[in-house]
DNA sequence: GCGCAAATTCAACGATCGTTGAATACTAGT
DNA sequence: ACTAGTATTCAACGATCGTTGAATTTGCGC
C-alpha cells in the first residue's frame, strides 16, 4: 500500500472515531485516549496527525462542512436556474436547504447523523455557538437569506433574520435525531423518519416566513 | 444566623455557581473544583450538600424546572378559563407557553438566561436529550399539546407532534441567546431583544401549525 | 457556658487528563 | 540491500479530575 494512502486512511479513522464520540458525548466529555482506542491506534498518533485535541475537533468540523456547503449551494443554484425570471417559492428554497441533508442521511445514515448531532450541540452552545457556526456556515446561510429576501420582497430584514433563526433551531434539533419526539409522541413519530420530515418541515417553516412577512407591524 | 438558613444559602450559592458554569461550558467542561471556587467554598463541601457531581447537576435542573412548570401551567389554565366554551387560538396557546419565559427573563435576566442555555444544551444532546427533558418537562408539554389538539381538531397526531418538535427547536435555540442571530444579521437583530421575540415567535409558529393541520396528506 | 450535632476545612487517594520526546517499525527510492 | 524519511509505538511528564475520611470550626439547645 502507498504510504500517502495509508496516512490518509489512518487520519480518516481518527476523524471518524472523534466525530462519533464528540457527537455523542461532547468535546469535553471525550478523551483523546478514548478516541484513539476506538480508532485502534496509539494515543500519541493523534498528535502526529493533529496539533492538539482542539485542532482534531476543528478538522472534524471542517471535513464535512465543505461537502455540506457545496451540496447546498448546488441545490440552490440549480433551483435558481429553474427560475430565471420569477422567484422560487419559499418552500422550494427551504427544500434546497434541507434536501441535501436528507439525501446524505439516506446514503450514509450513521456517518452523517453523527455530524448533525455535533452541529446541533455546537449550535446550542453559548461558548462556541457564535464563533464556530459563523466560521463554517454563515457565508452559505447569507446566500440562502438573499434568496429568501427576493422571494419575500415585502419582508423586513428583522423579520427575515428572526424567521431564519427559528428555522435554524427547528432544523438543527430535527436533524440531530435526539429521540425527543419518539418519547414524547409515544411512538407516533420517529426521529429517523426522513420522509415525514421532508413532507412537513418546508411547509411548516415557509408558512412561518409568510406570517411574519405579511403581518402588519405595530 | 439560623443554621438551617445558612445551610440553604450555601446550597443555593453552590447551585448558582454550578448553573452558570454548566450553562457556559457544559457538564463535562466544568470541574467540581471550579464550581466550588466560584461559590467561594471548599471542594469537599460539594459532597456534603450533594451526593456527586451528577447529583449536583440534577438538582440544578430540578430547582428551576418546577418553577417553570408551575408558571406555564398557570398561564395555560388562565387562558382556558378565559375560553370556557370555544378554544383559544394557536397564537394564544403558544403565547402561554412562551410568555412565562419572557417574563422570567425580564425580571431576572442573568439567572434565567443561564438556565435556558443549559436546557438548550440538554435538548440538543444525543446522550441526555431524551432522558432528561422527558423527565422534567414532558408532562407539561403533553398538557400543551392537548390544548393545541383541541384548537386544531382536524390535525393528525403525527402532524401535531412534528409541529411541536419544530416549535421546540426554535424555542430552545431562541431562549438560549447564543448570539448566533447577532452575528448573522450584522446587528439588525439582537438575541436579547425579548420584545422582538414576543412579537414574532408565536405568529411564526402558529402559522406553521396551521400549515400542517390544513395541508391535505398525500 | 457546655456539649452536641451540623457545617466547613484539610489533606490526600488513585485515576485519568492532554501532551511530549525518544525509540522503533515500516516503506519508497536508489 | 541500503538508506532516508515517514508512520507508529513506548514510556512518561505534571496537572487535574471526582471523591473520601478525618480533623476542625461553628452555632443552637440545655
Amino acid at each position: 500500500m502507498q504510504k500517502a494512502v495509508q496516512r490518509q486512511q489512518t487520519r480518516d479513522r481518527i476523524l471518524d472515531a472523534a466525530e462519533e464520540l464528540f457527537a455523542h458525548r461532547g468535546y469535553e466529555g471525550v478523551s483523546v485516549r478514548q478516541i484513539m482506542s476506538q480508532a485502534g491506534a496509539d494515543v500519541s498518533l493523534a498528535y502526529y496527525h493533529f496539533k492538539s485535541k482542539r485542532d482534531l475537533f476543528d478538522q472534524v468540523m471542517l471535513r464535512k462542512a465543505e461537502t455540506l456547503n457545496v451540496l447546498r449551494l448546488e441545490a440552490l443554484e440549480a433551483l435558481e436556474r429553474r427560475h430565471p425570471d420569477d422567484a422560487p417559492t419559499i418552500e422550494e428554497i427551504i427544500g434546497a436547504f434541507t434536501k441535501p441533508l436528507l439525501e446524505l442521511l439516506a446514503d450514509n445514515h450513521e456517518e452523517w447523523q453523527h455530524y448533525f448531532q455535533l452541529i446541533a450541540q455546537i449550535n446550542s452552545s453559548s461558548e462556541w455557538g457564535g464563533e464556530l457556526m459563523t466560521r463554517y456556515f454563515d457565508p452559505l446561510v447569507s446566500r440562502f437569506i438573499e434568496a429568501l429576501r427576493k422571494a419575500l420582497p415585502k419582508c423586513s430584514d428583522e423579520d427575515l433574520y428572526w424567521s431564519y433563526h427559528f428555522l435554524s433551531g427547528a432544523l438543527t434539533l430535527t436533524f440531530a435525531e435526539t429521540g425527543r419526539i419518539d418519547n414524547l409522541s409515544g411512538g407516533a413519530c420517529r426521529s429517523s423518519d426522513m420522509r415525514a420530515i421532508n413532507e412537513r418541515m418546508p411547509a411548516f417553516l415557509a408558512a412561518g416566513f409568510r406570517a411574519l412577512a405579511d403581518k402588519p407591524r405595530n
